[in-house]
DNA sequence: CTGTTAGCGCCTTCAG
DNA sequence: CTGAAGGCGCTAACAG
C-alpha cells in the first residue's frame, strides 16, 4: 500500500505538497499538480482514511441510528437506509448502520465520544427521545428523520401528518363518506410517544371534527388478527362506517379479512386508504390500495443531507423540513354507496 | 476529550500501561488496573477509534455491499441488514452500508484500499460476479450472502435451493397436484446469472424430473402485471396446472388475480407456494401464503460471523453453509380436487 | 510486571 | 508557490 511519501518521492516534491494537491487546501501550480497526480496514478495510491481522519479530526463517516426493530422495520423504513447511504456516498461520507436499543443510550454516548462517526442521524424518532436528549446534551451533531415533541435548534425532515390525514379524509368525503375510522400503531407505540403514532392520531381529531365527523379511533398492534379485531370494535361503536384509513400496514390484512365477512367488498361497500405506505406494500393486496404515499427515499436523503450540511458550514440556523405524501389512487376506494344512517351490516 | 496520556497521569503509569490494560495485551497486576479503570471512569474516557485502527492496522469496521436496488430490496434482505448489523455490534465492530452498482468495481476497489476497512461482506452474489473477481484477485478478505458459480475457498452462507424447491414440489405431490407451475425472478436477472433465480429454476428442474411432472416454468418481472402474464401463460400451456410455485414475491398479487378470474378460489381450487419469502410478505395476502420461509436473521448474522472469523482467526479453512427454508403451511395451500387431465377452468 | 519510544499515514502550522 | 517538522491518539516492539 503506498503512502504519501511515496508519492510525493515519485513526483519530487514534498510531501506536504501532496497533501495540498489531494485537498485543494492551498493553490499548487499546475505542473506540480500534474505531476503529483501522475504519480498517485501510477502507484495507484489512495489516501488512508484514518490516518486522515485521525490527523484531521473529521472521519467523514456518519451514522444512522434505527432503534432495534421492535415494530420491525418496513420497506418505507428500508428505503430510508439505502436512500441515506446513498446520499452520504454521493457527499464522500460513509454510513454506518447504528441499531441501538431506546434504552442503552450509553452505548450511543459511547459512539460519539469514540471519534468514529463525525454525526449522526436519528431515525424513528419519539416525542420524547432519549437518544436526542443525549445528543442534545453532548452538543454532537445530528439530524432527525422525524421530530420530538421540542425540536428547537434540530435540523429535521417528517411526514406532514397534518397534511396526509387532512387529506385522505378530505378525499373520502368527497366520496360521500362521513363515518370514517382510523386505525392507528398500537398503544404500546403510542404510549412509548412514537412521533407518527401521536401525530397521525392527532392530526385525525382535528380533521374529522372541522368536517364535523365523529371521532372513530382504534389503537391497533401491527397484525392481522390486531386489525380484524379493531375493525370489529370500530363497527360495533358506529355500524355505518364506511370508510377507513390506517397507518398500520400489517393491520391491513386483518381489516380486509373483517369486511369481506361482513359480505362487503372493497371498494363498493367499503373504502380503505393506507397513509404513509409504499406502494410496494399497497400492491401487495387485491384490490391494490389507495395510499398517501410517503417521499421516502427523499427523507432519508435530506436526512443526511441535513447533517452534512450542518458539519460543513458553519451555519447556526437550522431547517425544519416537512413532506408530504402525494395521494395515489388505486382500487381500494370509491363512492359511499351506504346512508349515512343505517347500515344494513 | 481525554486522551489515554491523560488517563496514564492521573493512575500515575506509563501511557503503555494504560493501553495494555484496555486491550488485555499483557499481564497487569490487578492493583495497577484497578487504578487505571477508576481513572477512565473518573475521566469519562473513550479510545479514540481512529487513533486506534491506525496504530493497529485494524479498523473494526466492516462493510455490507449490496447492488443498488434494481429489483429493490425486500423485506427479507433487510433483515439481512440489520442482523448483520446486530452481529456486528455484537463482536464489537461497525457496520457501513455501500451500495455499490455493480459495475462500478473500481469504487469497490477504493473502499477496499483506503484501510477504511477491514474487510466486507457481499450479499446479492451474481453467479459470475465482478465484485468478487476483484476482492479476490486483491485478496481482500470477504464473505458472501450468497454464493458464486466457483465459490472455492470463499466463506459463504446462502439458502439451500435444492432443498426448498423439492420440499415445496413434495409437499405439493403429497397434497395430490401433479401439474405445478414454477414462476421465477425475471429474465434480467436471470441473464445476469442472479444466483437464487439460476438455482431455484434449475432445482425446480430437477425435482419435478425426479417426481415424473413437467417442468412448467416462467420468468416474470417483479410486478403484478407481470405475474398476471405469466400465470396466463402457463395456463395456456397446460391449463391443467392446479398448484404454482414462486420466489417473485412481487408477482404474486397478479398471480391471485389471474387465479380468481379463472374463477378459482385458493386454496380450494389451486394452491400457491410461495418460497423464499417471510411471515411479513405471507401475511400481507388473503388467504395468507403457505410458505418456505427464510432464515433471514440468521444469513445476515452468520455472513459477518464468517468474515470476523477470518479476519481474526488464521484459520484458513473455508466454511460453505447452506441453510434451509421451513415450511409454514398457511391458507393458501390444500388438497388437490381437480383431476390431472381435463381441467374445467 | 512496568516504562520508553518509535512509528501508523496524514494534516497543518510555520518558515522560506 | 513550496518544504520541514510537529502533532493527531494509540499500538507494539524493545528495554528493564
Amino acid at each position: 500500500m503506498p503512502t504519501m511519501a511515496d508519492v510525493a518521492k515519485l513526483a519530487n516534491v514534498a510531501l506536504s505538497t501532496v497533501s495540498y494537491a489531494i485537498n485543494g487546501t492551498r493553490p499548487i501550480s499546475e505542473e506540480t499538480r500534474q505531476r503529483i497526480f501522475a504519480a498517485m496514478e501510477e502507484l495507484g495510491y489512495q489516501p488512508n482514511a484514518l490516518a486522515r481522519g485521525l490527523a484531521s479530526k473529521r472521519s467523514r463517516i456518519l451514522a444512522l441510528l434505527f432503534p432495534a426493530p421492535e415494530r420491525g422495520l418496513g420497506i418505507t423504513e428500508l428505503e430510508f437506509v439505502t436512500a441515506a447511504a446513498d446520499a452520504a456516498k454521493e457527499n464522500d461520507y460513509n454510513l454506518i448502520l447504528w441499531s441501538s436499543e431506546l434504552k442503552k443510550i450509553d452505548e450511543l454516548r459511547e459512539l460519539t465520544q469514540q471519534g468514529l462517526v463525525d454525526g449522526v442521524v436519528a431515525m424513528e424518532v419519539h416525542l420524547h427521545d432519549k437518544r436526542i436528549e443525549m445528543l442534545r446534551e453532548a452538543d454532537f451533531p445530528f439530524s432527525m428523520i422525524g421530530r420530538c415533541a421540542e425540536s428547537d435548534g434540530i435540523d429535521y425532515v417528517d411526514i406532514d401528518f397534518d397534511q396526509v390525514v387532512r387529506e385522505a379524509v378530505d378525499y373520502l368525503k368527497e366520496l360521500g363518506h362521513t363515518r370514517i375510522a382510523f386505525v392507528n400503531h398500537s398503544q404500546a407505540e403510542y404510549d412509548a410517544e412514537y412521533g407518527p403514532a401521536v401525530r397521525a392520531e392527532a392530526a385525525f381529531a382535528a380533521a374529522v371534527k372541522d368536517a364535523g365527523l365523529p371521532n372513530l379511533v382504534r389503537r391497533c398492534r401491527a397484525a392481522p388478527p390486531a386489525g380484524y379485531e379493531a375493525f370489529g370494535s370500530l363497527l360495533s361503536e358506529d355500524p355505518s362506517i364506511t370508510a377507513l384509513i390506517t397507518m398500520n400496514e400489517r393491520a391491513i390484512p386483518g381489516i380486509m379479512l373483517g369486511i369481506s365477512e361482513k359480505g362487503w367488498s372493497i371498494p363498493d361497500d367499503f373504502s380503505l386508504v393506507a397513509i404513509v405506505s409504499s406502494a410496494r406494500a399497497a400492491e401487495m393486496v387485491m384490490p391494490a390500495l389507495t395510499t398517501m404515499e410517503p417521499p421516502s427515499a427523499k427523507m432519508g436523503r435530506v436526512g443526511v443531507e441535513l447533517l452534512i450540511r450542518k458539519l460543513e458550514s458553519g451555519d447556526q440556523d437550522t431547517a425544519k423540513i416537512l413532506l408530504p405524501c402525494r395521494l395515489v389512487i388505486r382500487g381500494s376506494t370509491g363512492p359511499c354507496r351506504r346512508p349515512p344512517e343505517g347500515a344494513h351490516g
